[in-house]
DNA sequence: TCATAATATGATAGCGCTATCATAATGAAG
DNA sequence: CTTCATTATGATAGCGCTATCATATTATGA
């Protein structure tokens, strides 16, 4: 009678079926020279055969390396997070490694210090708003822990991250909003303490400089990215004596607050008042009008974080600082028009 | 000049510093019995003197558990995956574990495969739609690793799962309408294929019967789930001579279908269409007017479904297949109304 | 009182790998 | 044909824990 348990198949097997040490079949596994091609390819076949993994464990308790990548957040909900998620797990699955989630709890930063001293992580993704927690970054660089920051609000010194062209962003759809006609054009900014709501906003006002446009402060509102921040500007803004005919938010939540509060002024949309968003959130095709946005390539943010995660294991004295900067792709949907005054 | 590398803190030292065995030690790290009170509390305070913590692979690599969990996704993506993943996120923090996420590609299984054998995860939670691929399921039972399926279409021989009750929402639901006013409530329903779509139909007649009200066939159409999907139904079901004053759909991507689809057939929503959905999406609320729906209690499904593991690691042999059935939550908002004639 | 069970503790052998050292085979240079 | 550097291979000692066994120690009952 066979035997039920399909017996754990270790590295001496491989070893034993290959006709090698452990060692060589250990250096075939790390791909570390000094291994002639022949028995390389035995391993190789030995490995195949007995259909054979390396146990982590093992290899993380024996060696440094743990495979283990750590992706923290705040709260995983929402596009732009899960997004992240998404091209994370894909790259890491693609390079052999893992990927460790973790809520991190303002409230609780020791829970995160037990966690990378338990698994030492061989990189850690951080995520906004955790990527600017100077407890997270210290706890990191202290023990030396690849770190790359996505989307960061402030510079950290010496850790890589990863980030969009915001200027460039804000700045092509101001001039996509002038090309169309307008010349009276309002700006809804994001919480002034966040780096990207800075930036976009110099994108736009660098936009209707280059056009010779005056910047209205009456048609410019500070809100916090928010679904309801975001309806208190447009009322402001929208209940000015003089209209502007076309409003750019700084973010899609916001965006969709000045379609609802158009809407409740009778104010058609397009036709009367041009709406432009960015981020490209799910809710940008299912709000009426569509927006007109700016799509960021959150899964390739996270491909391109993993990537680079690799790159500071390999080199880790070189200075990262310097962010990686991605591309970032205009959308046009329905919710702006030419104005028709 | 004191050593800048906080040198690594073993068992050993807990047990020199609090005066016991290493056994000891062990055996209040993993709270096991036969250490008496005082020794226990000794050990509880050299732990914390030490700030120690124990090496997470050394563990696993010396005893058989591992406090990995698996979550495992087709595409994390959307409000309800990354619920969940929030939930199981709090859920392992709390417990001392942690949350591997991983991609399932129904395209190449062997790496699913080769993932569990990696890392020997102590529990794996599956997500729909992965939770009903017979490959993971069958490559799962065959390692005797603890599972459970959250919201499953079909039942798996021994399987945990974790549901709502959909009927009895639906039914909910339906009573809602009628308590309103309406009489002729047409009805959008998902995939066929997918047990939740039938158990919501099935809800939503029993409704109907209930209070003695006839279905109408020209009222009632398959959609997908999806928002291109449920376009098509609400244009077929308006188009009609006669139309119903209410219309049901089975998710809220339909629901701001039919919102989409009024709004073109001059249609007035709530006064002359009311229209409910289903499972509480942001665009729910984001939507105009904003959805009368069902609410998803995803992140406690995702917390029972941890507890669920924890409670098949100690009692494995115990029948789990019996799901586990969550209560949903009634939402109202804006998209419903008596009717108007 | 002593036998027996229940409770408590320690010593130590691995878990399956990698790192390190020792050694062997090969190539290049004189 | 040596001599040395280079390349290739193997033996083996841990990595930091838990499991197991052996050995106290204490409680329980006749």
């Amino acid at each position: 009678m066979a035997k039920a348990t399909p017996d754990k198949i270790t590295i001496s097997d491989v070893a034993r079926v290959a006709g090698v040490s452990v060692s060589t079949v250990s250096r075939v596994l790390n791909n570390e020279k000094y291994v002639r091609s022949d028995k390389k390819v035995a391993v190789q076949n030995a490995v195949e055969k007995l259909s054979y993994q390396p146990n982590m464990f093992a290899r993380s308790l024996a060696g440094d390396k743990s495979f283990l990548i750590g992706l923290l957040f705040d709260d995983p909900r929402g596009d732009y997070l899960s997004g992240l998620l998404r091209g994370a797990m894909q790259q890491c699955q693609k390079l052999g490694y893992h990927l460790v989630v973790e809520l991190f709890d303002k409230e609780t930063p020791e829970q995160t210090d037990a966690f990378l001293d338990k698994l030492q992580m061989s990189g850690v993704i951080l995520t906004p708003p955790v990527c600017d927690n100077p407890d997270i970054l210290s706890a990191l660089s202290r023990r030396g822990i690849p770190t790359v920051r996505i989307a960061p609000e402030v510079p950290y010194d010496g850790m890589a991250s990863i980030v969009i062209d915001n200027y460039r962003a804000a700045f092509t759809m101001t001039n996509y909003l002038i090309s169309l006609g307008h010349t009276d054009i309002g700006f809804i900014t994001g919480d002034t303490d966040h780096a990207d709501a800075g930036e976009r906003l110099n994108g736009f006002k660098a936009g209707m400089a280059e056009n010779n446009l005056d910047l209205n402060p009456d048609w410019i509102e500070e809100g916090g990215f928010t679904f309801e921040t975001g309806l208190d500007c447009a009322v402001r803004i929208l209940s000015r004596p003089q209209k502007p005919t076309a409003i750019f938010a700084s973010n899609d939540e916001m965006a969709a607050s000045v379609i609802t509060i158009a809407d409740k002024f009778g104010i058609k949309v397009p036709e009367e008042l041009s709406i432009a968003g960015f981020d490209d959130l799910t809710l940008a095709s299912f709000v009426c009008p569509s927006l007109t946005t700016i799509h960021q390539p959150v899964e390739d943010m996270a491909v391109a974080a993993v990537k680079q995660l690799m790159e500071i294991r390999e080199n880790p004295t070189e200075g990262w600082q310097k962010p990686t900067v991605l591309g970032s792709k205009f959308i046009l949907r329905r919710s702006t028009a030419a104005p028709s005054r």
